[in-house]
DNA sequence: TAAAAGTGATGCAACGTTTAACCAAAGTCA
DNA sequence: TGACTTTGGTTAAACGTTGCATCACTTTTA
């Protein structure tokens, strides 16, 4: 309730100046002591806390880390976050985050608030269809950032992201293996670079068995949005017998939409998911999917980002990290014709 | 890449002093149109960004609010963080948001970094067994804060809460109407408040009808611990035909689990949950559950804390939010002797 | 026509730290 | 004994804002 115990109310109490209090409480400098004694206890008794503001005006460093993601919700996310935020909290900095909802105006308030505060370094997935004049601002003002999961079309910011290509193109294979030829890529939005990339690697491997066309089908990253978009594809393709997702919610959405028509998902139709979330394993059909290791995501975004701040001339780096397929119940052989 | 430019620059590019720069950008003070003009275009030019610090150290006031919660992975937790930080923004104000995974030491931590950065305010729900001296922390430091969902044991702060008990109330007697009398509560820990009042709020119905025992099980919020815990109700009271669960994790989870031995939730043993997230209408067997708008929840918050921000000396307020029985599949009559 | 009121801008002192530069006293060494 | 180092500490200048007090003019009013 009282005023707000500063520095000088500490060094007053110890009887020393200011400068030395803050030395004491720093462990810099040359100290007895007793006069370090004396000041921890002054501190104490006063029950101070150093104003974070005023020293990291002072000093330049701020050990705040911003950070500012699409979606708060989702455990994949969620993961992401644990991930970065231990190990910063490590090393003696704190995340704070904020939730874009993938909403482009939204995002670029965050980030100037990040800007105004003066954030130590920010981590941030680009919201869909980021102009280039949002990587200008991050690049004017010299803020140590790393982007991931969605690479920057402008700008030169560090990058981590998943090997997305390289897991839809196996994932694929994986379908061809089983006997499918008409496979539908389902999710995801335009514009989107994770979800060209993962197009691509179907393509590709669709392509080197001589095959060239898929169809693709835009969805939001929900259940509810998946099963919408499924019972459209069924009724306007009923051809197509395996349908790769852009998340696994999608996917969920995707075989529940299989289930509502009598069929079932690995049987009539085949889905696999991306990200392999919790949710994944006890789905109503167990999904096979993608795995990434998200926390393991996270702490390597941390690393990336400290790495930038210790070093700002470094050229950007861009670090990729693979996914796996899992295989559980909703992928199998496409009926006998 | 270059130094971040400040007000001074600004004024300097435009001819002025930095007191009459300060109050063009802030709106304040009286300014001919030509020098308004002249300054907001040096800002523009320099791309200036005011410093937040320095802002908030000088004026007193700070448009950062802090919310620490105990996890950000939940549908229902991330809803209500929207819902706070809509409001906020609308306010001018900034939410930013750090998961304490309900570990009193983390957010311990995570407190004394607000307090550190002075923030605005704070939301916060207290992590399980968080001490007195936490919230004496808080008291000492006076900074404008708002608990919620957990009702805090000591000091005098405001809170937000859901009328647990008369909801549990309102679902045992749906389970009683439907001819149920074994019930028993799954999941939650030990010394959290939410879940001693829902409990009590099934006592009160189950002595209402001259019952007077019910079954406990502690376990955590997830579909994984549900399964676990239920198979294990299962295993030492077949007599139980009926769980009141204390989220819709836990109770998807005992859903499963129920079907995993045969048997078919809303037939032989009935389930409700508490929530109502978006999974509860999506999972394998829909699921009747507690609703409550978790948005709303976030606004209520939202509000509380800005009249505390206005009215630092008003007595503490305490606000809840009703919660209503959905019904869906996972509750019938139970089955016949 | 002198006093009062209004206009538009400025100077300066905070806010609470950190840190480089400095200094007095005591100890060390040739 | 004089010069040099070490020890333990202080002074004062930043960091980038904001807001109060002030001021030089011009305009209005009595």
């Amino acid at each position: 309730m009282t005023k707000k115990p500063t520095l000088a109310n500490v060094a007053n109490q110890a009887g020393v100046s200011i400068a030395t209090a803050s030395q004491v409480l720093r462990g810099t400098g040359r100290i007895s002591d007793t006069t370090r004694n004396l000041v921890k206890a002054a501190a104490k008794k006063l029950n101070y806390v150093p104003d974070a503001r005023a020293a990291s005006m002072r000093s330049g460093a701020n050990h705040e880390i911003g950070l500012s993601i699409h979606k708060i919700a989702n455990r994949f996310n969620a993961e992401i976050i644990s991930g970065a935020s231990d190990l910063l909290e490590d090393e003696g900095y704190l995340l704070s985050v904020l939730d874009a909802r993938d909403d482009v105006v939204r995002q670029r308030k965050q980030l100037e608030a990040f800007i105004r505060s003066s954030r130590g370094g920010l981590i941030w997935v680009p919201a869909a269809d980021t102009p280039e004049s949002t990587f200008d601002l991050l690049n004017t003002h010299g803020l140590p950032s790393v982007t991931f999961l969605r690479r920057p079309e402008f700008g030169e910011l560090d990058h981590v992201g998943i090997e997305n290509a390289a897991a839809t193109f196996a994932a694929t294979n994986h379908l061809l293996d089983l006997g499918h030829t008409k496979i539908a890529y389902l999710g995801g939005e335009a514009n989107v670079d994770v979800r060209s990339e993962r197009i691509e690697g179907c393509r590709k491997a669709l392509n080197a068995r001589g095959i060239d066309d898929i169809h693709i089908v835009d969805c939001q990253d929900s259940r509810s949005a998946g099963i919408e978009a499924m019972h459209n594809l069924m009724r306007q393709h009923p051809e197509v017998t395996a349908v790769v997702c852009n998340g696994d919610m999608v996917a969920i959405g995707a075989s529940l939409a299989i289930g509502q028509v009598g069929m079932r998902p690995g049987r009539e139709i085949s889905v696999v998911g991306f990200d392999d979330t919790p949710d994944a394993k006890y789905a109503t059909y167990p999904l096979t999917t993608l795995a990434v290791s998200p926390y393991e995501l996270g702490r390597k975004l941390a690393r990336v980002l400290l790495e930038r701040m210790n070093e700002p001339n470094m050229p950007p780096s861009t670090t990729l990290v693979p996914a796996k397929l899992v295989e559980r119940e909703t992928t199998g052989a496409p009926p006998a014709k």
